[in-house]
DNA sequence: CAAAAACTGAACTGATCGGTTTACACTTCC
DNA sequence: GGAAGTGTAAACCGATCAGTTCAGTTTTTG
C-alpha cells in the first residue's frame, strides 16, 4: 500500500503492524504473544524482529499509528455550514459512532488498561484522541454562528460537557462487555438527547 | 480481621487477598505473577494455592471483595434532608472523590482491561458499581422533595446524565495518567459544575 | 541471469510462568 | 506431650515466553 514503507522498511512491514494490531487490541500487552502475532501476521518471527527491536517498538509502533487514524477520522468540514442545531446533532453523532465502535472500543481499553506500563502511551492516545477532539468541538463552538445561537462563556468548558455527554452509560456498557455493539437506533437516540442538554445548558438568557 | 474467614479459610487469607489486591490492581491480570503475589502478601506459593485452586479464582475472588467495597461506599443517607442542591452537589462531590481516588481508578482500569477476557467481571463490577449508583441516584431523584425543584420525567435518564456529567476530562486525565490525583479544589469546582449544567437541563419550566 | 536483499521455518537459549511436591517447622488443642 | 492442622522454603515440572541464530528459499534489482 504504502510505497514509502515498502521500499523502506521491507515488502512485509503493512502486514506486521495489522497483525500485530489485530492481536495488541483484542489481547493487550502482556496477553499477546510474539509468535501469534507473527502467524497472524503470516510472517517470520526472524522478519518480525529485522522491522522491531522488541515487543515493546512494536506496541508503540500499533498504537501510535491508531492514533493517528484516531486523529484523522475527525469530522468533516462542512457540517460547519449548517444550522447550528443539525451541527452539534451530526458531531455528536459521528463522534458516538467511532467510541461505540469496535476499533474505538479497543484502542481504548488498551490505551487504559497500559497507561500505567507504558507512560508515553496514555499521554499519546489522550493529545491525539480526546484533547485534540475537543479543541476542534471547541473551536467551532467559538465561531461567530455558534454566537448567534448559544450563549457560552468558556468554549473549553462547553467543550469538555459536549465530550461528556458522549460518554454515557450506552459506552460503559460497551467497554465493560456487558452489551454489544449499539444499533443505529440506539446511537442516534443518545446523540438526540446530548443536543438537547447541551443546548439547554447554553441557551441564550 | 473477619474471624469467619480465620477460621473457615486459615490465619492468612486475608493478607493473601490483600497482597493479591495489590498487585492485580496495579499490574492487571497477565501482569501480575503468582510469585510476586505471594511474596507481596508475606505468605508461601503452598499457602497460596491451598485457598485458591488457580490464579484466576484469586483474581475473581479479588474483585468481587473490591465490588462489595464500591456498592457499601456508596452514599450517606442524611443527604436526602437538605434543600435539593446541597445534596445533589454533596453527591456529585463524594462520587467524584471515589471515581478520582486510586482505588476507583484501579478497579476501573483493571476492570475494562479485563472484561473480555473473563466475561463475568465485566458485568459484576457494571452492575455492584455503575450501575447501582445509578439506580441510587434515580430513586433519590424520583422523590416528591425533588420533584418541588425540577422537571424530571425520566429519572433513570436524568441519573444518566449526573453520572455521566462527573466522567469528565479530569477522570479521562486520570484513567490515561497524563495527570495525577486531583486537588480538592479541582473536584470541588467540578462538582459544582456538574451541578449547575445538571439543574439547568432539568428546570421547572 | 546473477548478485543482493528480503524472507522463511525451525531449532535454540535462558528466563519466567502457573502450579505441584516434599520435607520440615510452628501452632493449637485435647 | 503428642497429634492434627497450618504454614514454610525450595526444588521441581512442563509449558510458554521474548528474542536469536542459521541454513536455505524467494523476491527484487541492475
Amino acid at each position: 500500500m504504502n510505497i514509502q514503507s515498502q521500499s523502506r522498511k521491507g515488502r512485509k512491514f503493512d502486514q506486521v503492524i495489522d497483525g500485530a494490531r489485530n492481536i495488541f487490541l483484542s489481547e493487550g500487552f502482556e496477553g499477546a504473544s510474539v509468535d501469534v502475532i507473527a502467524r497472524q501476521a503470516g510472517v517470520s518471527k526472524a522478519t518480525l524482529y529485522s522491522y522491531f527491536p522488541d515487543k515493546q517498538a512494536l506496541f508503540m509502533a500499533v498504537l501510535n499509528q491508531e492514533c493517528d487514524v484516531q486523529r484523522r477520522a475527525q469530522m468533516d468540514i462542512e457540517f460547519l455550514q449548517r444550522d447550528v442545531r443539525d451541527a452539534l446533532r451530526h458531531l455528536a453523532y459521528s463522534m458516538l459512532e467511532f467510541l461505540m465502535s469496535d476499533e474505538g472500543v479497543s484502542i481504548f481499553r488498551v490505551c487504559v488498561a497500559e497507561a500505567q506500563r507504558f507512560p508515553e502511551l496514555g499521554r499519546a492516545f489522550y493529545e491525539t484522541g480526546p484533547s485534540t477532539a475537543m479543541s476542534h468541538v471547541a473551536g467551532y463552538l467559538s465561531t461567530p454562528k455558534v454566537g448567534t445561537a448559544l450563549d457560552i462563556d468558556d468554549p473549553r468548558k462547553a467543550a469538555d460537557l459536549f465530550m461528556k455527554l458522549c460518554r454515557g452509560d450506552l459506552m460503559l456498557r460497551r467497554l465493560l462487555c456487558v452489551s454489544s455493539q449499539a444499533t443505529h437506533e440506539e446511537v442516534s437516540e443518545a446523540a438526540d438527547e446530548v443536543v438537547e442538554t447541551f443546548m439547554a445548558r447554553y441557551r441564550k438568557a
